[in-house]
DNA sequence: GCCTAATTGAAAACGAATTTCAACTTAGAC
DNA sequence: GTCTAAGTTGAAATTCGTTTTCAATTAGGC
């Protein structure tokens, strides 16, 4: 399975971190690394709750931090006023395109936009530390029914 | 003052919204021109409390929300939680740099950026309708420190 | 001035995020 | 296996920025 390696990396944080391996904690793990990017907290909460409704919204919650403190998930903000999550892709990096109309949200990678970015921050002496581009579009779907 | 066409485009925009125009939405709108950019409703609030006591946060807010209605404000977020407010250089844009550390914000342009955004929207057949860039960043001064 | 509709500001409500705390679970020591 | 200390859990409470409510006030056409 693709996810082991992810899982045994947060095995490994919970371990240096002094921190305990609990059956919460694997099936939040689990159901987060089948369910897809970009779910709010609440969304996961709501896919556990189906299969194990002993699960508490503040243990989602806390488990999402620690995935993101651990490295394995990214915290995203597209504007709606709730948190997202993703898994990282490692040492991969993508930006978004999000369609104002219907939510649908594709990833993009462009390496001359990345380019230019270090140029414009080193331009000002800055070192960029992490940036965040997202494209706020009407996609080719909702496009045809304005 | 440099300033005016802004009052006088709210002005407008009052009028034609059937809407008035009251003492509170004129020192807001003077003091929100005299401060600069990046303010966020607290900032406003209490820049007018100490002048005028008799301002309600709730109309500071429902004032700058008028102003981004109106085209004379953009909201922005830099991640911070809280919506930040600034005047609208008409039709120019601008992105923005964000030190991590001491939270100092510059702004810049760069057409080429710009440019390659619509071309990757127009890759996936969507059309862009507003964006955002931040860059996170040490600022010069505070890489030294680091 | 008069009247109506818009505006105001204090307080309440809201919503997502976060914290509290008593009960429970884990993992290492014995 | 049993004990124990430390970490974890989930329901409920709290926080914090934002937004709404509502009774009193004000603007502006007549
Ligand atoms: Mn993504
Ligand atoms: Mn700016
Ligand atoms: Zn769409
Ligand atoms: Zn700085």
């Amino acid at each position: 399975m693709v996810n082991s390696k992810t899982k045994g990396k947060f095995k490994d944080f919970l371990l240096t971190q002094g921190l305990k391996s609990t059956n919460q904690r694997e099936l939040i793990l689990e159901e987060f690394l089948r369910a897809g990017a970009h779910l709010s907290t609440e969304d996961l909460y709501l896919r556990l709750r189906k299969k194990n409704p002993r699960i508490g919204y503040a243990t989602v919650h806390r488990t999402l931090k620690l995935f993101a403190q651990c490295g394995i998930a990214e915290q995203r903000h597209f504007g709606d006023g709730q948190a997202r999550y993703e898994a990282s892709d490692h040492d991969e990096h993508h930006d978004h395109l999000i369609c104002i109309s219907c939510g649908k949200i594709v990833e993009f990678e462009d390496s001359r936009i990345e380019e230019l970015q270090i140029e414009v921050a080193g331009e000002h002496g800055f070192s960029i530390e992490r940036h965040r581009l997202d494209l706020y579009v009407y996609c080719s779907h909702c496009s045809i029914q304005t």
